[in-house]
DNA sequence: CGACTATTTCAATGATCGTTGAATCATGGG
DNA sequence: CCCATGATTCAACGATCATTGAAATAGTCG
């Protein structure tokens, strides 16, 4: 490699997957809804105060640190969730904009129901 | 068995499982969503012209018998629809008053987004 | 560089899923 | 009573799931 490339900041790191909004399919949604872990994970970044700044470190509450990955992948793969890498750091947020141009009026009818139910476990995003 | 009791007709037929409605948690009924013959089944009930006349005999383009009973307790064990027998025959209908006073809003948008989408296969329904 | 932190990946587990085809059960009609 | 019909149950299968803990990776900072 030539010495001046390495100066350029990559800030690249390993691109997850994130598939197109048009791709996504009813049925792979609802099966990714249907864990009270990942409920809880998007309620509680539906509560967040400040959008898009949710750390993944932030969820360590509801399970350990790879079975978080594990669910977060579902979210992501699915076409709920975006996971955007910041140095060491990742911030997970929901696909809002495009998610209600897909399906309109589902993501706040599926939020509200998690939100009103005490089997969905929340925690407090302090950002 | 005393010979006078044979004239009442029995009419009851194994009864099939039920949850009551507000033993119903979202992750599983999303779950139960999670699947395109399911949502099929739902969406061809939703559109069916008259209430609780559908036979499940009316669905065997979505899939076998037997894979078809699989899924219809899905549903049912979800609390999403009800199964009732007459004669020999099953009838199937959505839990809508009920499942709408246990979550407010969500059927209609889940109806609604399976209903736009070309993935979720259908089929009419001839009470 | 080397330690440190945040996160994902991997391998392994038991459980559940979707599907098939054969067997069973319940009911109504000859 | 036997047979046909409508539907569920059972046994089996390979596939995917949720979970765990250990290992790998990527970036930061001393």
């Amino acid at each position: 490699m030539s010495g001046a490339a390495e100066a350029i900041k990559p800030e690249v790191m390993k691109q997850l997957f994130h598939p197109e909004i048009e791709d996504v399919l009813p049925a792979d949604v609802f099966a990714a809804l249907g864990d009270p872990i990942r409920l809880g994970i998007l309620v509680s970044l539906a509560d967040c105060d400040e959008v898009d700044k949710a750390r993944c470190g932030a969820f360590t509450e509801l399970a350990s640190p790879s079975l978080l990955s594990y669910h977060f992948a579902k979210l992501r793969e699915a076409g709920i969730t975006r996971s955007r890498a910041e140095g060491t750091v990742r911030f997970l947020s929901i696909r809002r904009e495009e998610f209600e141009r897909r399906f309109p009026g589902l993501l706040d009818s599926v939020i509200e129901t998690a939100r009103r139910d005490p089997s969905v476990p929340r925690i407090k995003i302090d950002v």
